[in-house]
DNA sequence: CGCTCTGTTCGC
DNA sequence: GCGAACAGAGC
């Protein structure tokens, strides 16, 4: 498992699923007016990323790379080493060299990001990745479950983490569970625009339920509030957010229980990342919000409430955005008689 | 300092 | 034209 492991991770290394701090950069937009934030260009990538991840977790079963080809690419330092700690071990695992490439992404998956810093530690959020920015790049579905399972290993020292954990799991839209479409939701998480990553989402969640609870899932410590937001409450200011980089040195150790590792290492870690921006997670699509408003106004794209109503007479159109309804007015009505303004 | 409101912007 | 998200202003 772990050789696989390595081999898939370095073909994701850049992929925004396994950073949660922009994941949660969801969507990036791709826009232009947060010229101080890292989230719009890792937005970008991250959105590149995504889809590429998407059509990238397809191919994988077929496109994932043998442990040689691995050793021949380019990669990080770190990887590389793991890569070769990987191929010795596959010199005397014989099996794991014929495992198929989907069970070598699983592993992947699996092992790497959950059950290591990636999952819990890596995930956090330096904001975003799990955000966003995170959105995320797509992960691919099988792995879920298999990284749930890792990750009730983890200790629960990893709470902190876990919580971002879930959040940059996915970033999936609710649109998935509602099959409505998706626009630009980026999900933080790997899964992208995937939909079939919502599933994973829920995976995660509910598959190890057990871990959740006793690893005190940040989440779990969350209250839904009315629409179905669900109020988390803001992370800890010295919440630590692992970097990737960080992560990958510690992986770059070959040790049996590579949560440990990571775990050692996110403490040191938490130094150089930003403080988490986006604190309060949508629990339906996992997407992180910097403010609280901005959650329950997106938790109304989950509920399809609509509050803000047309005043004009003759329009009964309802808008889930205040600013919405009033562009809605100012553009559709700005000629009525009726406008009251 | 944190939150809500509002306006702007992006993507469809 | 609308849904959705973000940032600034103001409280």
């Amino acid at each position: 498992m772990e050789v696989a492991t390595y081999a898939p991770y370095r073909q994701h290394t850049f992929q925004p699923d396994f950073n949660p701090h922009y994941n949660q950069y969801h969507e990036s937009r791709s826009q232009t007016s947060h010229p101080v934030s890292v989230h719009p260009a890792m937005t970008s990538q991250y959105q590149d990323v995504r889809r590429a991840g998407q059509r990238q977790a397809l191919q994988q079963s077929s496109a994932v790379p043998t442990s040689q080809d691995d050793a021949n690419k380019p990669s990080l330092p770190s990887i590389s080493n793991l890569l070769g700690i990987a191929d010795g071990d596959r010199a005397s695992l014989p099996s794991q060299e014929t495992s198929s490439p989907a069970q070598q992404a699983q592993a992947y998956y699996s092992s790497a990001p959950t059950e290591s810093a990636f999952g819990q530690g890596y995930v956090t959020v330096a904001e975003p990745m799990p955000s966003t920015r995170g959105p995320l790049p797509p992960s691919p579905p099988p792995m879920r479950s298999d990284s749930v399972v890792e990750t009730t290993h983890s200790p629960t020292s990893m709470v902190g983490q876990s919580y971002f954990l879930g959040s940059s799991l996915n970033n999936v839209e609710a649109h998935q569970q509602r099959s409505m479409p998706v626009k630009r939701h980026s999900v933080p998480m790997p899964g992208g625009g995937m939909y079939t990553t919502s599933p994973y989402t829920m995976a995660a969640y509910n598959s190890s339920p057990s871990a959740m609870s006793t690893s005190s899932y940040y989440s779990a410590d969350g209250v839904y509030g009315m629409n179905n937001v669900y109020q988390q409450r803001p992370l800890p200011s010295n919440f630590p957010p692992v970097m990737p980089g960080a992560v990958i040195a510690a992986s770059s150790v070959p040790a049996p229980n590579m949560w440990e590792h990571h775990h050692y290492i996110a403490p040191s870690s938490q130094t150089t990342y930003p403080q988490s921006q986006d604190r309060y997670v949508c629990q339906t699509c996992n997407k992180a919000f910097s403010r609280p408003s901005s959650l329950k106004i997106h938790n109304h794209s989950h509920t399809g409430e609509k509050p803000f109503k047309c005043t004009q007479p003759g329009c009964g159109k309802a808008f889930s955005v205040r600013s919405n309804m009033k562009r809605h007015e100012r553009g559709c009505h700005a000629g009525s008689s009726n406008m009251l303004a």
